[in-house]
DNA sequence: AATGATTTTGCAAGTTATTGCCGTTAATAA
DNA sequence: TTATTAACGGCAATAACTTGCAAAATCATT
């Protein structure tokens, strides 16, 4: 096998599995493993590939992970879009923290008058933007991680209000499990609201649907609304259509 | 699976659900914790994520805000360092808003371990950049221009609490007025910290020495400290001394 | 086709990297 | 406080990498 067509080769493996192991190489086509070394850091060189110590992985994949802006930032945006079509003029409106929820305060239509309460201190500053939204906050201790107000002070507070519709920034979705997430304090404030509201909408990119953390928020027929960046006729979405969600 | 390749997807992982823990990952994974942690180590170090005991969180939920061109910036940090040298640790410390306030905020001594009590949204972001500072946030409905919150929720709330010390960020102040604001609401909110405080100090830049606006926040005697970017010998500030106020 | 030049390959020896384990120290929770 | 858990540093085993070199293969030219 000539070197070209063996790079070529491996090319269209790593391409394939976005992984490739120098020992396996070695076998598959016969050649040492000092050769495959060699041809997989002309590939790197070249920028083909990603070498990494004891074989290399597809560009594509390492980039995926590796980028640095805001995670799946256009599947949030999208899903913002969509989710705020759901408020009207004159509704209360929950909303927990996370980045999705910002970018559905950024996604709010200019002139929308309604009535946002939340813990959430980066959310609180998105709304704050917009002329016609009364801002609540709920006030207790606040949590580093999540930039939220937590404990018995604000839980009360949100069981107080009779919200008309809830937006919970998901961590986690399954249709067996519900919604999950890994903080026992953010997972009771979620509670709370979901409770207060007549409607739970939980915005979800595709991801994370079908994972699990350890903590559950709410049973999955707890929410009434599931906003992914995907069409609503997704096989994915279909157990949960199944379960009696809507899908926007 | 390769080095890389695992951190990777550890970096997925964190960026998915903002948080991992290393049991988690080890079992996922399988390797040891310890890998895991170097791993972390690692990724922590290229600045990809943020390492936390027991595991790590995602970089975007910790990204700090922008210092936007603040007024007389170079006062209030003067006036910021002397005022940080009030505060002890063990203290409960109620704030105000302001952009002085915000210096104090970022002058404070990293390894300080006070409780912060606050309206103010930004202030509450900066205390939440020191770890062992415990931030209570005072709810209630949100003031577009102050970004703090205003109203009677607020105002019960704060009046149940007894602080040691109240920073009051200065609209105006003179030695017949008093502490004086154009605000009517982050007025009602002032008067109230100040009551609820055994010692008050009022944050000034010299500019504002001298100077009245159209409410009335509280009677000069009711400052007991005095902070601002001159010399406390300063003839300014004798007016001050003479009404009892200590000057820093 | 033969020859010499160049490239490629495999091998060996030495170097570095990765990983798991363990004991100690530091941080956190009860 | 104590008990638990995680972090740190050092160590050892293994795996992977590097380098130099000589044999083999390939290429270019006549």
């Amino acid at each position: 096998m000539l070197k070209k067509e063996r790079q070529a080769f491996i090319l269209h493996k790593v391409n394939l599995h976005n992984r490739v192991v120098c020992g396996d190489l070695s076998l598959e086509i016969n050649v040492s493993e000092d050769t495959i070394r060699r041809d997989l850091q002309e590939l790197s060189d070249e920028g083909k590939l990603i070498k990494a110590h004891g074989g290399a992985l597809s560009k594509s994949f390492y980039n995926s992970f590796n980028s640095s802006k805001v995670y799946s930032l256009e599947n949030k945006k999208c899903i913002a879009q969509k989710a705020a079509t759901l408020i009207k003029d004159g509704m209360f409106v929950l909303t927990t923290g996370g980045t999705t929820i910002i970018e559905l305060a950024r996604a709010l239509p200019e002139n929308l008058q309604a009535t946002f309460i939340t813990g959430s201190l980066p959310a609180a500053l998105e709304y704050l933007h917009h002329p016609a939204i009364e801002v609540i906050l709920i006030g207790d201790k606040l949590s580093k991680n999540a930039q939220i107000t937590v404990g018995g002070e604000a839980i009360s507070k949100i069981k107080q209000i009779k919200a008309d519709i809830c937006f919970v920034g998901t961590n986690a979705l399954d249709a067996e499990h519900g919604l999950t997430d890994n903080d026992w304090e953010v997972v009771q404030v979620k509670k709370a609201m979901i409770e207060s509201s007549a409607q739970v909408v939980s915005l979800t990119i595709a991801e994370k649907i079908n994972t699990c953390q350890r903590i559950q928020v709410c049973d999955i027929t707890a929410i009434d609304v599931l906003v992914t960046e995907l069409e609503p006729d997704s096989p994915i979405l279909q157990p949960y259509i199944k379960k009696g969600l809507k899908i926007l």
